[in-house]
DNA sequence: GGTGCAATGTTAACGGCGTTAACTTAATGC
DNA sequence: GCATTAAGTTAACGCCGTTAACATTGCACC
């Protein structure tokens, strides 16, 4: 086995771990330095050699969760333009409700002032970029009416987002995922040109 | 001129006004009841006369913003549905965008443990209620397809609110508003019966 | 293999915060 | 006029983020 490197072991990860733990179990104003650290059996200062601040701490965490993220919406297969949207939308809300205190964090514009942290600017468009791409696909495919890009991705981040924001702070329910669900189709079926359900991959042809 | 009461004047209100008015310029962390105090010239735990907790005072802040945006929404002319519905949309995320803190500080859930705030709550929903009965007006003027009436509100509202939390977290821009109506429309424009965009008080009929 | 250096960690301290307790002052009700 | 009670005060507790000054440890290098 590796002996623990250096005085502590990796203090950096551990860090992270426990206040990422934290953050899941209590929410972000539970986690604190002085907690932080005597729970990793450390005097509080020492976290000041790994972390700059308190909010680079918390700005790492919305990082990683920007990450998780994207990963789970790269996840959504992307076979058929209608699923795949509807998809991106489910897998959206769910992330934010099995998440929440990350999810929060992540969208807590307050704390980050937007600029102050390039990493973090450039997770949050990594993520976001995934549900642009499948947008953009779509609207090659032509299954999107042809309007502006930007426009539909607003319309698609706004109403997954808006929604998330709204069941994770207890103002509506959602038990089934079937507003998730409901609410992308709706979006989609106002903008797509094709009653159709589960054609994958159309070829250029239009209705 | 009315001789100033007790020993201050009427603190509850000064108290009140300082702290929105901080709010408003520096942000929720900025309201501190310290600082409000001295800046009223008065000791720190005077405002536990007035105020039960830093919580309840800003919970009241919160308040009376849902008092204000349900004023807002209410001031939207209602003849037309499209324009209504439109309308409340663009108010919507209008009212977020003149008053960010104040928005940010009414939905920010992990403040108020739902249900420890009866009268926050209740204006929550005092707002919430116009957006509802704008959709229930529109859906019962045969305007909006027959859907349940939970449905269409949830996606109205996570819309706006997605739509009002990125503007004010700088992640999506929309200097004259066109967002919020392109927006509105594409939603409206999948769940409408009808392709008019102006006919008031539609009394029955049906394509 | 000793040694200097940089990385890592520690204690002490500062200023600020919310909040409680105990006390003082002023207005009101009878 | 006097008791009651509302309104405000000072002192203090415990917590927080953060800085400064100091101690220790591991590594690179001669």
């Amino acid at each position: 086995m590796p002996k623990p490197a250096y005085h502590h072991g990796d203090l950096p990860q551990q860090i992270h771990q426990r206040a990422l733990a934290t953050l899941r179990e209590q929410g972000e104003a539970a986690i604190t330095l002085r907690t932080l650290a005597s729970q990793l059996g450390v005097s509080a200062t020492a976290l000041y050699r790994h972390v700059t601040d308190r909010q680079s701490l918390l700005a790492e965490l919305a990082i990683h969760g920007f990450r998780m993220l994207r990963e789970r919406l790269l996840a959504v297969p992307t076979g058929n333009d209608r699923h795949a949207l509807i998809g991106i939308g489910r897998v959206y809300v769910r992330f934010a409700r099995d998440e929440p205190n990350l999810y929060r964090l992540m969208f807590s514009g307050h704390l980050f002032e937007k600029g102050s942290h390039p990493r973090l600017d450039a997770a949050g468009l990594g993520a976001f970029g995934v549900l642009e791409n499948t947008v953009a696909r779509a609207q090659q495919n032509g299954y999107l009416k042809p309007a502006p890009l930007a426009v539909y991705t607003a319309a698609a981040w706004s109403l997954v987002h808006g929604l998330s924001q709204l069941i994770i702070d207890g103002h509506l329910d959602d038990p089934d995922e079937q507003l998730a669900t409901a609410l992308s189709a709706i979006l989609i079926d106002g903008t797509h040109t094709r009653p159709d359900t589960g054609r994958p991959h159309p070829t250029g042809e239009t209705p």
